[in-house]
DNA sequence: AAAACATGCAACTGCGGGGTTGCGTTTAGC
DNA sequence: GCTAAACGCAACCCCGCAGTTGCATGTTTT
């Protein structure tokens, strides 16, 4: 489908890949993670991860692929953190969505009702 | 990582097939299109699309898998529509999400005024 | 300078997702 | 009853993702 029934909306086309970031519990553990401790380096991310070091660099470079985080390199460490503007951007476009589910599911109700 | 760090909230491990359900572009189009046209069948959902009405199938029944879907057999015709429970919770799901991260992008605010 | 630490790079495997084609089956519509 | 529409089923292909191992490189630390 993609573009197609009149052009889907933009902020949906851009919500396929960040839904797509976030559809790995292993990804959506580290966004959370980054989410109340801060930055961290790969290494402290590993620490606790059921996968190996290497297997969390690349969800961090998928990550980064979406634009949700950003890293900087400190010494021979290599710190992420989330990347605050795109994930405001992102924060919105959830949002738009859930009220586009939300009038939908009201539709839903006032059917149910008749 | 998955459940790691004194365990992944149940909403996260929740979420991650969500995600993944709605990480393509066809089926993010599909929930749409369902949301403002309501129920619809498999012909007339790839009558548009630009992939086969197979390829369709699939993505509807990886919908359902996830349970923001729901099938109707209606004579010769398989009329699929939104599952609004499902859906609402699904909803939830996102806000939750929204939220935490709101909050986290205002301690890094904080941060930058500091 | 040597040991320990943090990471990069590359190759490789396995598997499932997204897509297709071909053909069979059921249900409308004349 | 025959044709066309709507769909199911199954096999198949391709590619990229998730994960691994092994080794090299750069940085602290002592």
């Amino acid at each position: 489908m993609s573009r197609a029934r009149s052009a889907a909306p933009a902020f949906l086309t851009d919500a396929a890949p960040l839904f797509a970031a976030l559809g790995d519990e292993t990804r959506l553990g580290v966004v959370a993670r980054l989410c109340r401790e801060g930055p961290l380096s790969i290494a402290r991310l590993s620490e606790d991860a059921d996968v190996t070091r290497q297997a969390i660099t690349k969800h961090l470079e998928a990550l980064a692929g979406a634009g949700l985080v950003r890293d900087t390199r400190r010494g021979r460490e290599r710190i992420w953190e989330l990347e605050p503007r795109r994930l405001e951007v992102a924060r919105r476009c959830l949002e738009r969505i859930s009220a586009q589910w939300d009038s939908a599911l009201e539709r839903l109700q006032e059917f149910v009702e008749e």
